[in-house]
DNA sequence: TTGTATGCGTTATCAT
DNA sequence: ATGATAACGCATACAA
């Protein structure tokens, strides 16, 4: 595939090698109209060092690595905008991979960038409940890992997340004082993190409140748009419920498609909130009253606090844990 | 930072370095009882071949590169989804790109790309009127090239596009009979190609209905909310339109938002048809009649044709454009 | 089946 | 300011 390497260059021109890559090197001396000589030729050969060569004898990827449930999701891709920004101006480059909230891809994802190919991760995890000892090898690589949103509370990392527990409160507090007193909880997978101290929020508020908790009333759902129509349209209908939390973005969709199905009336009949970071939650009919969480800037500060740690001296015993604010906006599906 | 190379391993079992890595290679002769000693011994120093090494020595880097104007967009982060479902297929990676529409940007990702880093690319342009040259040489390189949605015409590459003159055409038409006189197009930059056959569309449909063409209809708009905005207040205000057909969903949106803001009932006062990938389509008040493009199988065949051709023997001339079709899909902003 | 030796393309060290 | 050389970690051709 004749490609040019550093010899054919340094051969055109008549220098060595290591002038020659002195030449692509910021520091080294080396003159000037040497160097000026050897980047119009490189031009013109159409020569790049390469990157595999260059960074197997220094050690460096410049590449760090985004581990995330889902891709075409308005919280993910907002996130992932803002680690962009930051790995571009950082000269980096950016590997993605997403597991569809598939634990044996987190892991096999995670063993696979054991090799050097990353030299960091920032992830959103995927499964709570299980082991998390695949990741503590990385740290032996020297390999950096930083959360965000979905994190392992047993793995020592730097995190970003939001104060869950609080806007679950405050959420739940506001359906129950728009009138409802049969509160759903929707959650996708009940032992996330995420989905714990969301719960424990709404938990708390019903207590505050008063209002007596019904088992029955949280709704395991799951990430298929129809399984979820089937079980919403069975709880809707048997176990009446007059307000809805959703605890991820699409819960609060999926209620809103059966609540047309069964031709409930949103606000009326069923009061719907749910965290979001949909932009056109306004446009909803009815718009949608939503818990938001500031994704873009989650992005931005996991990506900081990753590349503060990848310039810091190798050791890093002190994590960060940032919390950023949620906010509550209100809108007519719970007015 | 202590790494683990395949000489330490080797030392460590009393073997030499190639009998190691042939037990990592999955066609050399090496017998069974070794290899199992080398992985258990391998898993137990936490070693992985070092993929820099690895792949200097055999020229190849299993990643592909995806270069997109934006992230968080619905299109473009379902063509994601199936340039990944095919990536993990193949057992490779991928690197993205965000040019966020900036042409400076997209020729510096590519000339970035030309060391080695990725063996294909796959991209969705923003740079129709510029000077396409950077791209010729990635082809000396040997690597791959396939444009998706927004391409250029002039550079010959694998193609996977929609049907966009017809479907814009017939979206046109649908306004029309949906009793539409004075049609507003909608457009972010008229100089795009996706923007020229869309645009296209719209006037034959103008032409064919005898509608007589107002240059003044044809909206230039932008990336920013904010601006877009400003100019449909206007637009709405002095030209009174009373359809709009947006070529990219934001401009949808961005409509919704005026009417609202100018209390123009949507579909009495304007009617409205855009281009979507919104899943939420129907839930808008009121549901919006959308263009939707097989966002997801665009990915899906853009990276088939990319692995394609990656496993083909070196020159690829034979490139092949494949146009997949939209659905235009009626709902109440046009009813 | 295993080991030895060489080269992938680059860059840092040392010498000139 | 420039050149020769070794080393980064691995995988293959070849030898045993």
């Amino acid at each position: 595939m004749g490609n040019v390497n550093i010899k054919d260059l340094a051969h055109a021109l008549g220098l060595s090698t290591s002038t020659v890559s002195r030449a692509f090197r910021g520091n080294s001396d080396i003159n000037p109209k040497t160097k000026e000589r050897i980047l119009a030729q490189a031009k013109e050969m159409n020569y790049l060092p390469n990157h595999y060569a260059s960074n197997l004898r220094d050690q460096r990827s410049h590449t760090i690595a985004v581990i995330v449930p889902e891709l075409a999701n308005n919280f993910f891709s907002q996130a992932i905008n803002g680690i962009e920004k930051i790995a571009q101006k950082n000269g980096y480059h950016i590997l993605i991979y997403r597991t569809g909230d598939d634990f044996e891809k987190e892991v096999s994802f995670i063993n696979a960038l054991h090799n050097g190919r990353a030299e960091g991760i920032i992830m959103s995890v995927s499964g709570e409940s299980q082991n998390h000892s695949y990741l503590k090898t990385l740290k032996a690589k020297g390999i950096k890992l930083v959360f965000f949103d979905r994190v392992y509370d047993d793995i020592p990392a730097s995190k970003v997340i939001t104060n869950d527990y609080e806007s679950s409160f405050l959420a739940t507090k506001h359906l129950i004082e728009a009138g409802c007193k049969r509160l759903a909880y929707l959650v996708i997978n009940k032992k996330l993190s995420i989905g714990k101290m969301r719960m424990q929020g709404y938990l708390d508020a019903l207590k505050e409140s008063s209002i007596p908790f019904d088992e029955e009333l949280i709704i395991n759902c799951s990430n298929e748009a129809e399984e979820n129509h089937k079980i919403l349209r069975k709880v809707f209908t048997n176990l009446k419920p007059d307000g809805v939390f959703a605890s991820v973005e699409r819960l609060a969709i999926a209620s809103y498609y059966t609540c047309q199905h069964l031709g409930l009336s949103i606000p009326d009949d069923m009061k719907i909130i749910g965290f979001s970071s949909l932009e056109i939650a306004p446009l909803l009919n009815p718009s949608l009253t939503t818990v938001t969480q500031p994704a873009y800037e989650m992005g931005i500060k996991a990506a900081t606090l990753l590349f503060d740690s990848l310039k810091s001296p190798e050791p890093a015993h002190d994590f960060e844990t940032l919390v950023l604010e949620s906010k509550i906006i209100q809108r007519k599906s719970t007015s």
